[in-house]
RNA sequence: GGGCCGUUAGCUCAGCGGUAGAGCAGUUGGCUUUUAACCAAUUGGUCGAUGGUUCGAAUCCAUCACGGCCCA
């Protein structure tokens, strides 16, 4: 077994100072609770001059990691941060079965070194945890990325910028949820689990419930039921949680990934750009401190209106050669997308054929803060159609940095309109798209009690906090990202 | 799925046909207000796996596994 593999002999040093431990008693303890973070100590005193602090005789206590043992000086890391701790000689003796990696609690004077560094004098101390598994290199931490990802405990115990990383995803997500509810939107939670999965175009994974013996679907996005909640009289409502989509792991693809839907009766796709530039850019500035975020050596500028141009302009605008006319025309729009060896289907409608043009063309290129806004009809099928174009729809979708981070829309509020829209994807369904949508009944009854005019968005997490934490690959923003298994 | 690159000590890496190395960590001792602490000594390897070529393979070839990047 894997238990006897890895083992070695510094694991069995470490193991027999443990079973020291045991004999001696209670090699676990749990009985002393740390009153001060290491950060707090080093911004309230880091500063003070060593002899009016050591004169105050301020008492202090401390826990944490070990991660550095210069003998006389001790590092220890808590979830603020570092601090240094100090063993006269016959502390060091004393603890001399302490390694690097064990977790200790300690009580003592605060003090300051020669050098002007504070520390923490050892006169209380415990081992509380013994590590049995010796930490990563000193200085360049843990690199190899494998081992990074799948046992993020090291990585998170050694790096500091991953540390960083999953804080500002943290506070990403707090932040989000504040600027929700301050706003008045209500959160909910709704199923993972579904019978139908909808609101979304992709591939579901399938799972079992055994004792109602039922194929289920986790769900591709909450969408659906949000909209179910605003017909029942939630107007404002948002759930924060993660979906599966059954397609390839990237760089930019987690087949589990976390979204913020939300939606707002009474509001139009142009009330949710405006909201969500808002939003972003109060974000940025209370995670960030900043409006301007740079990523992967590029700044984009959340402080500033965001751009605002229409798909089909869009087109035309990274792509001055194509004609409008032929663009706007099914063979034209065939032949342009042929041309730039875009395979396409039979089934493809001219809004299909645009969107591909788009998408290999103009994409990549949306690099600050962009809405896109007029998608086709024949791709939103859950989008209320425009007033002036039946055409296309109500929609938009955010690009920064290259990158679809948004897409929301006006709902689609008609019921009729909503039913022809779900015959047409299972259509495609039966013509052998497995990513088109299931025809969905109840959610087309709910339509029929009348759901008020509403916008709804949904925004990637992921996205945005490799964004705001300059991660190249969504692996990096995710704690636990999907992995092969080591095989036996 | 395709292309390129990687896998050597617990960690970070060198070695690229001829006796497996360094730094960190570990162990022993010294030093004792250090800052990647320092000084001395020292332990530690199925060189990802399996085949092949060769007098000889960590090194060359093939296949496989896992990972990274790019493309679909």
């Amino acid at each position: 077994m894997t238990e006897q593999l890895d083992e070695n002999r510094l694991i069995a040093e470490r193991r027999e100072k443990l079973a020291a431990l045991r004999e001696q008693g209670q090699a676990f303890p749990n009985d002393v609770r740390p009153e001060h973070l290491a950060a707090d100590l080093l911004a309230q005193y880091g500063e003070r001059d060593k002899e009016s602090l050591e004169a105050e005789g301020i008492t202090v206590s401390v826990a944490g990691r070990l991660m550095l043992d210069r003998k006389a000086f001790k590092v220890l890391q808590d979830q603020s941060g570092r601090i240094q701790i100090y063993a006269t000689k016959e502390v060091q003796k004393d603890t001399k079965h302490w390694d690097l990696g064990d977790i200790v609690w300690v009580r003592g004077k605060l003090c300051k070194s020669g050098k002007g560094d504070l520390y923490v004098m050892m006169d209380e101390y415990r081992l509380l945890t013994k590590s049995l598994r010796p930490l990563p290199e000193k200085h360049k931490g843990l690199t190899d990325t494998e081992i990074r990802y799948r046992q993020r405990y090291v990585d998170l115990m050694t790096n500091d910028e991953t540390r960083r990383t999953f804080r500002i995803r943290a506070q990403v997500i707090s932040g989000i949820r504040r600027y929700l509810a301050e706003r008045g939107f209500y959160e909910a939670e709704t199923p993972m689990l579904q019978v139908i999965p909808g609101g979304a175009t992709a591939r579901p994974f399938i799972t079992h419930h055994n004792s109602l013996d039922l194929d289920m679907y986790l769900r591709i996005a909450p969408e659906l039921y949000l909209k179910r909640l605003v017909v029942g009289g939630f107007d404002r409502v948002f759930e924060i949680n993660r979906n599966f989509r059954n397609e390839g792991l990237s760089t930019r693809h987690n087949p589990e990934f976390t979204m913020v839907e939300f939606y707002q009766a009474y509001a139009d796709y142009n009330d949710l750009m405006d909201l969500t530039e808002d939003m972003l850019r109060t974000l940025a500035q209370d995670v960030l401190g900043d409006t301007q975020v740079t990523y992967q050596g590029e700044t984009f500028d959340f402080g500033k209106p965001f751009a605002r141009m229409t798909v089909f302009d869009s087109i035309l605008h990274f792509n001055p050669d194509i004609d409008p006319a032929r663009l706007a025309d099914d063979s034209g729009a065939r032949e342009i997308a042929t041309g730039l060896g875009i395979p396409l289907k039979d089934g493809y409608g001219l809004g299909k054929v645009q969107i591909e043009i788009f998408e290999k063309t103009v994409e990549h290129r949306l690099m600050q803060p962009t809405f896109i806004t007029e998608y086709p009809t024949e791709v939103s099928p859950l989008a209320r159609r425009s007033d002036k174009n039946p055409f296309v729809t109500d929609r938009f979708e955010f690009f920064v940095g290259g990158r679809e981070i948004a897409n929301g829309f006006s709902e689609l509020n008609d019921a009729e309109d909503q039913a022809e829209r779900f015959r047409n994807q299972v259509a495609e369904k039966e013509a052998g798209d497995d990513e088109a949508m299931f025809y969905d009944e109840d959610y087309v009854t709910a339509l029929e009690y009348g759901m008020p005019p509403t916008a709804g968005e949904g925004i990637g997490i992921d996205r945005l906090v490799m964004l705001f934490t300059d991660s190249p690959s969504i692996r990096d923003v995710i704690l636990f990202p999907h992995m092969r298994p080591v095989g036996r």
